[in-house]
DNA sequence: GGTTTAATTTTGATTATTCAAAATTTTACT
DNA sequence: AGTAAAATTTTGAATAATCAAAATTAAACC
């Protein structure tokens, strides 16, 4: 539980706190040394919190045109500030959207998911036509890469050419040629069209 | 300073314990028994504070459609949440408005507040044309009938009569004649047209 | 002016959050 | 199986925010 801790930014011990009062709330089942699992509770709460987040993030992009690698820190800030009013002015403004700028998908005001039939660019096949569906590496890095090459969810693209042995792949998008690797291309998930 | 306390739902001794950090961070000056004066620092943070409010108030009711008799508790959440660089995307997209819903001012990015000239509905006198400026009372009680009688910010009257005994005064809007007490007339501001 | 009343401040206690460091348990490796 | 390493939890202490109630100061009133 140790990088729960870092990607918070506090001690372990904290984080064994936090779990005990999650638990002590219902959200979560605890059992000392062996983990956590969310109750049903915890999952819906989790499901209402990624939808402020998403939807958030989405409204940020298309309304106030910030950059979709800015967008997840600020995100983070309001998600807790904003009321269900709001959101639902928001949500209605972008028309109950499925998904935010990085594809991740949104959950309905009930806290279902949609589900998409997805897999890994870097399982893809040569000659297959395929979608950018969702980006899962969201660091700012990654994503500027991602927005350079053109590879935004969204946007379709051809696999020419698959080479093991230089861990590449050749892909085709928007009349140009590109080559990535399997590593980053891992991070990316597509649909068949 | 009783009132502080009441209006932010903390004891009388909770109120000194903030001044008194105010005090230590330079905000405020602050002389026992005798009462709190803001600094330059100060006055330029509330500055800061009031053009979030403000922004995000008209934000709330001119992008997201809410009703300006909600969004003072909303933006009350939201101000905090909301960074320089989101707050800037908002001012732009409105356009560096000078007033918020009720009129309230907007200090610019320095925290300079725009003079308006105006006084009180409840000063003017018989044939006078007027425009109204802003609201005082923003309960969700006055804001509501100030609406319903149609007398935003920006709309204009003829007041036709004044009756001091009865304590009215008669008001020309939109073609329509209406009555309204003086009290509440105090408490809306116009400008000369 | 002296006394009562009201407002403000201080005091002492409570609660919540977090951390560093020690203790415990689990996992990994020989 | 036994030990070393890593992860997790516990402990004890520090900090901050708040409150109720007592003490102090200022204001109001005869």
């Amino acid at each position: 539980m140790g990088h729960v801790g870092s990607s918070l930014g506090v001690t372990p011990g904290t984080v064994t706190s936090m779990m005990k009062a999650l638990a002590n709330g219902g959200l979560v089942s605890y059992e000392p040394y062996s983990g956590v699992l969310l109750t049903r509770a915890g999952a819906q709460l989790a499901a209402h919190v990624l939808r402020r987040h998403r939807l958030v993030e989405l409204f940020l992009v298309q309304v106030l045109g910030m950059d979709w690698s800015d967008v997840h820190a600020e995100a983070d800030r309001l998600e807790h500030a904003i009321s269900d009013q709001v959101l639902a002015k928001i949500d209605a403004m972008l028309g109950s959207p499925e998904a935010d700028p990085h594809g991740d998908p949104i959950p309905d005001a009930s806290g279902r998911v949609p589900e998409l039939v997805v897999e890994s660019l870097a399982h893809g096949l040569p000659g297959e036509r395929l979608r950018v569906a969702r980006v899962l590496d969201q660091s700012t890095a990654f994503l500027r890469y991602v927005d350079q090459q053109g590879l935004r969810p969204g946007t379709q693209l051809r696999l020419l050419d698959r080479d093991e042995a230089a861990d590449v792949l050749t892909l085709e998008v928007g009349g140009e040629t590109l080559r990535i690797g399997l590593r980053p291309a891992a991070r990316i998930l597509v649909e068949r069209v």
